[in-house]
DNA sequence: AATACGTACAACCATTTGGTTTCACAATAC
DNA sequence: GTATTGTGAAACCAAATGGTTGTACGTATT
């Protein structure tokens, strides 16, 4: 039986859920290029504005994006850091499989 | 030149969506490393065996293992290329973000 | 031959996901 | 002020997800 103690098990899962769809990939990759409004980013969409929302919700719950106010627009912004954090996860799974490295498992039970 | 990622958005989904549960990347972890067979993989996770079987048939879904018979046995294999995908692609989005890489945009539309 | 083992698969269930529509409200525009 | 725009949030729905138990069947073991 593996034991989890490790939390942030459930923040991995989020960051990889977020990127398994193909709207909020693309909103990630226009969010990091420059910040979007929520109704710029939903005009781009065939789905309603609400469902866009929830897109965004997610992605901030991943903290792949943060929300920024002003005026009455929210302003999204990728955030490169969640996204390196993921790299250097496949980074590690690579390590194990070329041999690099050998005891690699208290990384990835994910810092 | 440049080198095309050729992959659905169908299949990144399930990449992604197969690495976004603590078990199986658990699983693909362990069977980098080496092959192992399915009742091996269940005997350590406090689930049922036909809980594993189905995280199992979702990595092979995602190309993230194999599955190869030796007598009664199923002997799952990581499979390290599917990862170098997902690599890729976060590779990608990394570029995006420091502006090295100029036409990303057919990349990134993952055909 | 009989038994145990490893796997496959179906049926079922609760929860989550991804979408919708609708209503509310603050900020801007006219 | 009034109207419009941008966002938030709730209620609802179908489909997918992640788990269970039970059954069946080929492969080893004895």
């Amino acid at each position: 039986m593996v034991v989890r103690i490790d939390v942030s098990d459930d923040e991995v899962d989020r960051i990889f859920r977020a990127l398994a769809d193909a709207t909020r990939r693309d909103i990630v990759r226009r969010t990091l290029t420059g910040p979007a409004s929520v109704s710029q980013l939903a005009a781009t969409y065939d789905m309603s504005f609400a469902a866009v929302q929830k897109h965004v919700a997610v992605l901030e719950g991943a903290g792949l994006v943060t929300k920024q106010p002003r005026g009455r627009e929210r302003l999204i912004h990728g955030n490169p850091e969640t996204l390196q954090r993921a790299q250097r996860l496949l980074d590690a799974y690579e390590g194990i499989w070329r041999g690099r490295i050998s005891r690699l498992d208290a990384l990835l039970e994910d810092d």
